[in-house]
RNA sequence: GCCGGUGUAGCUCAAUGGUAGAGCAGCUGAUUUGUAAUCAGCAGGUUGGGGGUUCAAGUCCCUCCACCGGCUCCA
């Protein structure tokens, strides 16, 4: 009989030949390399038999199917290795994830870190032993027995659908529930790494019991491996939080869990940031507020937050009234708009507000500037007639584009979310709503992903996500049309027509949150900001103490340039004092010594550069005031504000 | 919130149930240095808080707090 190969020519193979056959057919190198196969669309077993005329693909370790394909199979020689070692474990599910695998478990005993040599050390013994992994279908009734004694698995058996094909993989003595495929034998899984163990709950949801899961890495050599333990290793370098303190940004304390600290340095960055969205945002045509933190609980029963967000907010009786601390932005916002009325002739009415927001967040989820109970939203509210709405979320989307450029996130992954099935608002407002967003983001030529129902109650939206240089995803950005609100508090605007009718209302920000957002950046550059973002941009270094009074001077001709610079005075050698630049990352140093004293110019060495230049003073300072720079805005918008 | 782990000097880490230490940072002094760590001295602690066991607790037990890794990528 005869397959079809990738690169569109056929092989002819005996009848009966299974994938290895057509493996082994084409190369040695490829039947030893490979870790499974692709018949049409399906990944299946090497072992699996082949039909006439099936396309057939060979997928090798060093794929990203391939990769899953090892560590699936990894997981379930952790999950054998598990059930060797503590006999009475229950096994849960274990698939292959992004960069790893996880298996979940129910021990009769704590498992802990402690536990994870002896169980790697169980699972290489086991990878060495070659055990073939043997596939088998079985009926739902002998599943049942088969997993008599494993309760997840009896769960997982009783939801499939009827008529679905059941599966087990057997290799030693530990037989899965799974759906496959996987390697020939443990032998081709490669080099395994178990990495940590956390809490999980079955199913991922908190009424479950909590299962002790083992996550686990498997790459095709030892190599990979080791090369991907140190990228770990290399990311835990980068961790903002180690950052924060490095360099005297920001801190933590018991007093304040979840609520950031940040130090004179840390301010200098946000400040940077915030000058150069102010400068993005006049040119948009945005005007700013600011709304109080605290304000009426009838405020935010009105909004709907009292309904939809009471567990995450705060707090307070003022005079025997009750308060809360704002969650969001909005409601604020809109008493602004009441303060005054509004015609048509005013719209698009964009007001943009740095709100600081206080969030309860459930104290398991902190995490550093990720993930903090208080934090500034770079939020705006934008007003407008719904003829309107399609021109300004193609403003907001240009905006966000622009500002993401600045710090090299060019990669920008885009979603629309659309009406859920608990929804307000009337059918024709919604077609025109996604429609709207559809359009914008077609005339913004960027390609989206659709998530249909995903969008919120009021109204659908956008998200954007950047992806660092470390290849990790953020959601930053977010556009959304707002029904709810300006029904529920009563907003209008006088139209052509002499009549009142609703704005629409469209809630947006930037950068997400101003703190996470500084922890992105910072473990995107690894803390080596650039320098208009820089805390400290240029240390002058005097090589003695003669040379004091020379620095100082360079000292202001800098300052006055506009460059943000100190000198190291200290009794210290150049070479401390410039490893001391480089350690806290300083974008410029000026080593001045008798030299640069009689010309009149400094040693400039930049970050990370072993080579350095000579300027004079003055030359220096126009040439670092440039260096330092805020990055350029766009061009005005001529209407709007 | 829940599971597992960790809390010792500002930071990174030592210390069989038996007198709490080191390096870096800090301070003082010497040195006056030419592109990633000059030398010496000094100071620094209710070992996260509280309770208990013990002749004796950083170490063992309980409890509270904080932090770290996680908590549907579904056989």
């Amino acid at each position: 009989m005869k397959v079809l190969l990738p690169d569109g020519s056929d092989l002819s193979v005996h009848d009966g030949a299974t994938a290895a056959d057509v493996a082994e057919r084409i190369g040695p190198r490829l039947a030893k390399a490979a870790v499974a196969a692709k018949v049409g669309n399906r990944v299946v077993d090497l072992s699996t038999p082949l039909a006439e005329g099936d396309q057939v693909a060979i997928i090798t370790a060093s794929t990203g199917e391939g990769l899953d394909v090892i560590r699936h199979s990894a997981a379930h020689v952790l999950a054998e290795a598990a059930t060797r070692l503590y006999p009475g474990t229950k096994v849960a599910i274990g698939p292959a994830i992004k960069d790893g695998f996880y298996y979940d478990f129910e021990f009769p005993e704590p498992v802990g870190e402690d536990d994870l040599s002896r169980l790697s050390a169980e699972v290489q013994s086991l990878l060495g032993a070659a055990l073939p992994f043997e596939r088998r279908e079985v009926t739902r009734e002998e599943a049942l027995a088969l997993f008599a004694d494993e309760p997840y698995k009896l769960e997982l058996i009783r939801d499939l659908p009827a008529g679905a094909t059941i599966s087990v993989y057997q290799q030693g003595g530990f037989v899965d529930l799974c759906r496959g495929p996987h390697v020939p034998d443990t032998s081709r899984i490669g080099a395994v790494g178990l990495l940590s163990v956390a809490g999980a709950y079955w199913r991922g949801d908190s009424r479950n019991t909590m299962l002790t899961r083992i996550y686990g890495t498997a790459f095709p050599t030892k190599k990979e491996l080791n090369e991907h333990l140190q990228r770990l290793e290399m990311a835990k370098q980068r961790d903002h939080r180690r950052l924060g303190r490095e360099l005297d940004l920001f801190s933590f304390h018991d007093e304040g869990p979840g609520f950031p600290f940040f130090h004179p340095k840390g301010m200098r960055v946000i400040n940077a940031l915030l000058e150069y969205w102010r400068k993005e945002h006049l040119a948009a045509g945005y005007e700013e507020i600011r709304t109080p933190l605290i304000l009426e609980r009838t405020l935010w029963e009105r909004s709907g937050h009292w309904d939809n967000y009471k567990d995450n907010m705060y707090f307070t009786v003022i005079d025997g009234v009750d308060f809360a601390v704002k969650p969001m932005n909005c409601p604020g916002g809109t008493l602004v708009y009441k303060a005054g009325q509004h015609s048509y002739r005013d719209f698009p009415l964009r007001m943009a507000e740095l709100g600081q927001v206080h969030r309860h967040e459930l104290s398991g989820v902190l995490h550093g500037l990720f993930r903090v109970r208080c934090f500034t939203q770079d939020d705006a509210h934008i007003f407008c007639l719904p003829e309107q709405v399609e021109d300004e979320v193609l403003g907001v989307i240009d905006l966000i584009l622009r500002m993401y450029k600045t710090f090299g996130f060019d990669r920008v992954h885009v979603e629309l979310s659309t009406r859920p099935s608990k929804s307000i608002g009337s059918d024709e407002m919604w077609a025109t709503a996604e429609s709207a967003l559809a359009a914008a983001l077609a005339r913004a030529g960027l390609p989206y992903e659709l998530n249909p129902g995903d969008g919120a109650f009021y109204g659908p939206k956008i998200d954007f996500h950047i992806e660092d240089v470390m290849g990790r995803s953020w959601q930053c950005a977010t556009c959304q049309l707002d029904f709810a609100m300006p029904e529920r508090l009563d907003l209008d605007y006088v139209g052509e027509d002499n009549q009142r009718h609703r704005p629409v209302m469209l809630h947006r920000v930037v950068l997400g949150s101003i703190e996470r957002f500084l922890g992105i950046l910072l473990e995107h550059y690894g803390g080596a900001l650039p320098a208009w973002l820089a805390p400290v941009q240029a240390v002058v270094v005097p090589v003695a103490d003669r040379h004091a009074t020379y620095a100082a001077e360079v000292e202001a001709a800098l300052g006055r340039a506009g460059v943000r610079v100190e000198v190291d005075l200290r009794s210290e050698s150049v070479s401390k004092k410039i490893r001391d630049g480089e350690v806290t990352k300083v974008p410029y140093m000026l080593v001045v010594g008798d030299r640069e004293v009689e010309q009149r110019s400094v040693s400039l060495r930049r970050r990370g550069g072993r080579k350095t230049t000579s300027y004079g003073l003055a030359e220096a300072a126009a040439y670092l005031a440039d260096e330092c720079r805020p990055p350029a805005v766009a061009p005005a918008v001529g209407s709007g504000a």
